[in-house]
DNA sequence: CTAATAGTGAAGCGGCTACTTGACTTTCGC
DNA sequence: GCGAAAGTCAAGTAGCCGCTTCACTATTAG
């Protein structure tokens, strides 16, 4: 899972949007698009995009698609953002015994 | 300080490895441009971009400018993964609880 | 069966953005 | 003082990406 994906994801005001929503409850691909002023074709590409990133996974039941929130996604974030301040704090932490 | 920013600017390989790279030790902007084999100048717009996201602040000194890690932005984004997380268990204890 | 609903796939367009170039300023070394 | 070094500024270009449209499939309701 690729931190990369994840920010390249999350780097999109309305792929947040949606990430935002699914945080209060899973939603369908029509759901998404509703308040979203944008077609269903758009909110269908985004999703793609946040389920490679790990942020968001999906199931079709029928002919509706239900989106919710992944682990994997969330998991790489506080990963790489825990890293960068240990290494952080790590060096302040060695000037400071200088 | 907009959590927008801060996806905006990681979204970007390169601004990534900026602030890889700034996390072993502050930086000059051109010691930061050699290894990534582009110009000082865009790397320069890229420093721009990462001090307005509140992940990088920078101060000239003479001709140099020196760029390290701030704060402020990594704040900004544990706090935001952090609230994802909080409402994701929240809902699932919800559901438990039925 | 028919119509409507939910979504998928391919193709195209427009705008944003990362990067470059070239000219210029400021600072440092000799 | 002269030249090299470190950045800055303005302007231009090329490619990507978010979105649309249109055509199509699959599922559900009446």
């Amino acid at each position: 899972m690729d931190i990369g994906r994840v920010f390249e994801a999350l780097g999109d005001p309305t792929r947040r949007a949606i990430v935002e929503r699914l945080g209060a409850r899973p939603q369908s691909v029509s759901q998404l698009a509703t308040p979203l002023q944008i077609t269903v074709t758009a909110v269908a590409q985004h999703i793609h995009i946040l389920e490679d990133s790990g942020l968001v996974e999906s199931s079709k039941v029928g002919r509706v698609r239900t989106c919710r929130l992944a682990r994997h996604g969330f998991d790489a974030l506080e990963h790489w953002v825990r890293d960068r301040r240990q290494e952080w704090e790590q060096r302040l932490d060695r000037l400071g015994g200088l």
